[in-house]
RNA sequence: CGGGAUGUGGCGCAGUUUGGCCUAGCGCGCUUGCCUUGGGAGCAAGAGGGCGGGGGUUCGAAUCCCCCCAUCCCGACCA
């Protein structure tokens, strides 16, 4: 590709709308236009990075026995009438009437028609498992769609639904889908971590995340600090095991003026929740915070939001009409230090158990960094991290729904047991650019970039770079090697600032040198490093370079 | 959906407080010419907007008032 022909409009400043590095990034260096909230258009330089990144998806896919199918994006109501979900799924989910009046969705997801595909033509458990997959747009009317690509309304994913006989079929199918995904973001070479995941009110019985490690990630992941060790979570989901202070003096309660001076783990922390089944207080140690997806999965909640009350120093002491939930660190007989409701005074030798009694003793703590693993009990370390990918055994919630049945060998009827696994395309390629770029622009992965080379003659008009140049990206084409020839008439240092934007792998610049000595410069963007030799040893040269760089083979 | 902010040529912004020197200005980009060619050069001449939309106040509105729309940020939410 010419650069003098490639769309790809960069923009010397950063449009006002876009904030962090990616959203910024990928506008400036010409790969997406908005065209509207959550909306974007790819441009030639985008869909090229979409469409290595699907090439990577399908190989592995494949490698699994998936097989790749299209389903439609227009749906009609019906399905989702049968699943329950379209009362459920609320105003994310895009609806629209047919000219005849009849509802249609736009598929935010598509476990109803799969399924339905599936009953309809799987009878036998001689048939399972099965493993079909498509790669296409989602819409989903987000609330609030923000930082670019990252959480769009219309995007690019991928989905893999597995149907299989039994629960052990099902932990296989997972195991592959968790191994494909292992590959792929490998093999994208990405920095990434699979975690365990909160499976939510969906009442499945497994999860994995798979986060791309980035400082403004917008999800927290906790890991064990012992690499052996491998414990990974996603902070909605971790588990630590609690630890409790020494029992204090179980005096009797008093009520003293809170003097600040209290060591926060005897402190116990009550948060007051607004839900849709009441009132809900937390109580947690007062150098812990609530868990509230553990609250909510818990009670069953499908809403709660914190309130303030009790002028911020409410305490568990005669709570009328609200449920008590008490983290496990609240051990029955232990003494705390507790707010009293009253602005300014705290109750203190306040027992667990004599002077309140909670409902529920669970897990509701949120887990954090230094606290210990619960499989070896070393400090869990805390990182962020962006959701590129998720596992999701389902179970049977919607093969049940829709009766989707198959006939066992001894003749009984079951249903089709489920997992669901997504990659979000569009949204991987912008936590790419999140995980590596610098302030000069982004720095691609080889096996994501657009174009793995841009070769630069620093003179316009000097015949002999131009030819030069030209000469080497033939050979560069005839070797393989996806190159850009930047033959438009521009200073070098424009070439040069687009060329760290775009942020091709590697540039090769032809300058005064190369008619003196023959020798081009090969730069890499990644490291930084800069390499003479001999042009024509150039296509060589980089073959080598890109094939060293891109991980796992397709062997 | 709650809170905050913004909307002025393709992009980035000034002007709005205190209406009139604004039938709108600056930088970048764009066009033409000269010049220059290893990190977004220089000079010169140009093209391009009526100020998010609608209504109102006023002799006069980008500036004041009302309604609406769009976009962004924080929060809530997120198979």
């Amino acid at each position: 590709m010419r650069a003098s022909q490639l769309y790809a409009p960069t923009l010397r400043e950063t449009p006002a709308e876009a904030e962090i590095a990616s959203h910024r990034l990928l506008l400036r260096a010409g790969f997406i236009r908005k065209a509207a909230a959550g909306i974007y258009t790819l441009l030639p330089l985008g869909l090229k990075v979409v469409a290595r990144i699907e090439k990577v998806v399908r190989e592995e896919m494949d490698r699994q026995g998936g097989q790749e199918i299209l389903l439609p994006i227009l749906q009609p109501a019906e399905l989702w009438l049968e699943s329950g979900r379209w009362n459920v799924y609320g105003p994310e989910l895009c609806r629209l009437k047919d000219r005849h009046g009849r509802d249609f969705c736009l598929g935010p997801t598509h476990e109803e028609i799969i399924t339905t595909l599936v009953m309809g033509d799987v009878r036998s458990y001689r048939q399972l498992p099965v493993l079909l997959y498509q790669i296409q747009d989602k819409f989903r009317d987000e609330k609030r769609p923000r930082f670019g690509l990252m959480r769009g309304r219309e995007f690019i994913m991928k989905d893999l639904y597995s149907f299989d006989r039994d629960e052990e079929g099902l932990a296989l199918s997972y195991g592959k889908m968790y191994e494909a995904y292992t590959r792929i973001f490998t093999r994208l070479g990405l920095e990434f971590r699979a975690v365990e995941a909160d499976s939510g009110a969906i009442g499945g019985t497994g999860s994995h995340e798979f986060m791309v490690l980035a400082g403004e990630g917008e999800a927290k992941v906790v890991f064990c600090g012992r690499e052996e060790c491998g414990y990974a979570a996603n902070t909605e989901k971790a588990f630590s095991p609690p630890r409790s202070l020494p029992a204090g003096e179980a005096g009797s309660m008093v009520e003293v003026a809170a003097d600040g001076d209290v060591d926060p783990g005897r402190v116990l922390k009550t948060v007051l929740f607004k839900t849709d089944k009441g009132m809900v207080a937390a109580l947690v140690r007062g150098d812990r915070e609530v868990n509230e997806i553990k609250l909510q999965n818990l009670l069953g909640l499908l809403e709660a939001e914190a309130v303030r009350a009790g002028g911020d120093n409410a305490g568990p002491v005669d709570l009328a009409g609200v449920t008590v939930v008490a983290d496990l660190e609240v051990t029955p007989g232990s003494v705390w230090v507790t707010g009293s409701g009253r602005e300014g005074m705290c109750l203190t030798g306040v027992q667990c158990g004599r002077d309140f009694v909670p409902e529920h003793t669970a897990d509701i703590r949120l887990v954090g960094a230094g606290h210990p693993c619960p499989h070896c009990g070393e400090p869990l370390v805390e990182a962020r991290g962006i959701e590129a990918g998720q596992v999701f055994k389902l179970g049977t919630k919607y093969s049940a729904k829709l009766g989707a049945n198959f006939l066992e060998e001894d003749g009984t009827t079951r249903p089709l047991v489920m997992g669901c696994y997504g990659i979000g395309i569009t949204r991987t390629m912008a936590a790419a650019v999140e995980q590596s770029h610098d302030e000069r622009g982004i720095i691609w992965p080889v096996a994501m970039a657009p174009f793995e080379v841009v070769v630069v003659p620093v003179n316009a008009k000097d015949p002999f770079q131009t030819n030069l140049a030209g000469e080497i990206y033939r050979l560069l084409n005839e070797a393989g090697v996806e190159a850009v020839l930047d033959d438009r008439p521009e200073r070098a240092g424009v070439k040069f600032k687009d060329a760290d934007l775009i942020g091709y792998p590697y540039r090769v610049v032809v300058g005064s040198g190369a008619q003196e000595d023959g020798q081009v410069e090969i730069y890499c963007r990644r490291d930084g490093q800069t390499l003479r030799v001999p042009w024509a040893t150039v296509p060589g040269a980089l073959r080598e370079a890109l094939a060293s760089t891109t991980g796992l083979n397709n062997g």
